[in-house]
RNA sequence: GGGGGUGUAGCUUAAUGGUAAAGCCCCAGCCUUCCAAGCUGGCUACGCGGGUUCGAUUCCCGUCACCCCCUCCA
């Protein structure tokens, strides 16, 4: 119960302080998407940048990309995701209920040992009526968009509802330009589109969203290893930027549950605290196998293969693919970073502090300028402490207000570090800068200010 | 798409068949030498469209949005 009440007021944070607007909001708003504010946006980008810097430019195995949300419709085809992303669902007219009809009739086959002549025998699993169903409808997980000035299905192309096949199609360019050869993965960062039915949660699940996508390719015979190395680098990710690990679980997903390319998949969940089910998907490790590869190869005849000059041995290389939900992994650090705890007042009481105890690296302000008087002859040392500092960070200037609401302001949307400019400023060339945790309070000299900073934000 | 619930300011609430109040937040000014202080002032709302009515935020109908459930998934 505790944690669901966190999630409320994470939410409530989030859009009072400006880190995710409602889209559309005046037109009454769309929950298929939700808009990123001042510093949300900041904090996506940081997230960005550390995964960017964590898994494609500090590793020598791997190297980035950034294909097209909008590709030939062959490449869906062939990867499987407009057969299976296409469900004929069936209604019950007596509970209402919505089947796949599929899964119905593989249950009648189950129980019976043979094909239903038609619906008409066919049970609801939840109210048992036989055969009361509407016409099965197709439910389409791809978003549909058509190009070119006719408005018809010649014109018909999908949003892409995964990064992942910009990379598999690129597979030769990158090869050969950037010459690299496996175990090495392409990286890519981008926005992804599905219908979902239902989407909800916040910004858990909705239509536009943004994947952090590894594909690692390797010798079949080494994907093993390579899963297990993705699996905890991932789960070492999260944890070095800050994220409890008492509030992050590996999930081994059953074969039946696997998306229809996935020879194995570990999830990372994050417990969010739904109602209903506690733990949310964060991302998922898979073992696409050879299947991507083969599918391209075969559907477009272009050879996605690897030839080793080693060995002589030419194969298709394995897929391991760690698939980071981008705005979920912004969730979970919301989330997970929101405290309360409690800080003096100048009644002599305590108060509860709200505080974001994101990690530095992620914060979207690193720093705050509060002079403590909005008197000229401390706004004009404030200012210019402050157009230094913007030379390398987000930095923050406020002087609205009674210093201590001013702290409160900045704990709650992270800011790891408050300087303050006081009258004695003036006479020893010197600041106060408080730690955000800890609410400590050290007196830094004016030129110290930036390496100190500087030391403390990574 | 079906079932259930909810719509008054950024948030939490109030009142009313005669166009709406308060607290918090926010903004401006005064004050203020380090943790949401005080004083003065200010911005901001009846989701939308019809109907009934002299008059609708209030009653009725529709619609839209949001929340929960069914389903899907990073």
């Amino acid at each position: 119960m505790a944690t669901e009440t966190a999630l409320d007021k994470v939410i409530s944070l989030a859009k009072r302080r400006g880190f995710v607007f409602q889209s559309g909001e005046i037109y009454g708003g769309s929950r298929s998407a939700w808009d990123y504010g001042p510093l949300g946006t900041e904090l996506k980008e940081n997230i960005k940048a550390e995964w960017w810097q964590t898994f494609v430019r500090g590793r020598g195995d791997m190297v980035g990309l950034d294909s097209a949300i909008i590709l030939p419709s062959a490449v869906w085809e062939a990867s499987g995701h407009v057969a299976t992303f296409t469900d004929p669902l069936v209604e019950c007219l007596q509970c209402h209920k919505r089947h796949r009809e599929d899964h119905l009739i593989e249950a009648f086959e189950d129980k019976h040992g043979r094909t239903p002549a038609d619906m008409s025998e066919v049970p609801c699993p939840d109210c048992g009526t036989k055969g009361k169903f509407t016409e099965p409808r197709a439910f389409s997980g791809l978003v549909k968009s058509y190009l070119g000035v006719l408005d018809d299905a010649s014109g018909l192309h999908y949003l892409r509802p995964e990064t992942a096949q910009g990379i598999f199609v690129n597979f030769n360019n990158v090869v050969t330009t950037a010459r690299k050869k496996p175990p090495f993965g392409i990286g890519q960062i981008g926005k992804a589109f599905r219908n979902e039915i239902t989407p909800g949660n916040f910004i858990f699940r909705t239509r536009e969203f943004e994947q952090m996508e590894i594909e690692f390719f390797t010798h079949p015979e080494d994907a093993g290893q390579w899963f297990d190395h993705w699996v905890e680098a991932c789960y070492s990710w999260f944890t070095d930027l800050g994220l409890n690990p008492d509030n992050l679980r590996k999930f081994d997903v059953p074969e039946e549950e696997r998306a229809h390319y996935s020879a194995g998949t570990i999830d990372l969940e994050y417990r969010f605290g739904f109602q209903g089910s506690e733990w949310g998907e964060l991302m998922g490790i898979a073992n696409r196998t050879d299947y991507d590869l083969g599918s391209h190869t075969k559907a477009s005849g272009a050879k996605l293969q690897y030839f080793d000059q080693g060995t002589g041995e030419r194969y298709t290389p394995y897929v391991i693919e760690p698939s980071f939900g981008l705005t979920r992994s912004m969730m979970a650090f919301l989330v997970d970073s929101y405290t309360e705890d409690e800080a003096p007042n100048t009644k002599g009481g305590v108060d509860v502090r709200t505080v974001l105890k994101l990690h530095p690296k992620l914060a979207p302000i690193k720093a705050a300028v509060l002079p403590l008087s909005k008197k000229s002859e401390l706004a004009e040392p404030s200012q210019k402490l402050a157009a230094e500092l913007r030379k390398h960070w987000n930095v923050d200037y406020d002087d609205a207000g009674a210093i201590g609401r001013r702290y409160r302001r900045q704990d709650e949307i992270g800011t790891p570090f408050c300087i303050t400019v006081d009258f004695d400023t003036l006479e020893d060339q010197a600041v106060t800068i408080r730690d955000r945790d800890e609410m400590t309070q050290e007196r830094v000299s004016l030129d110290q200010v930036t390496s100190y900073l500087a030391t403390r934000l990574i």
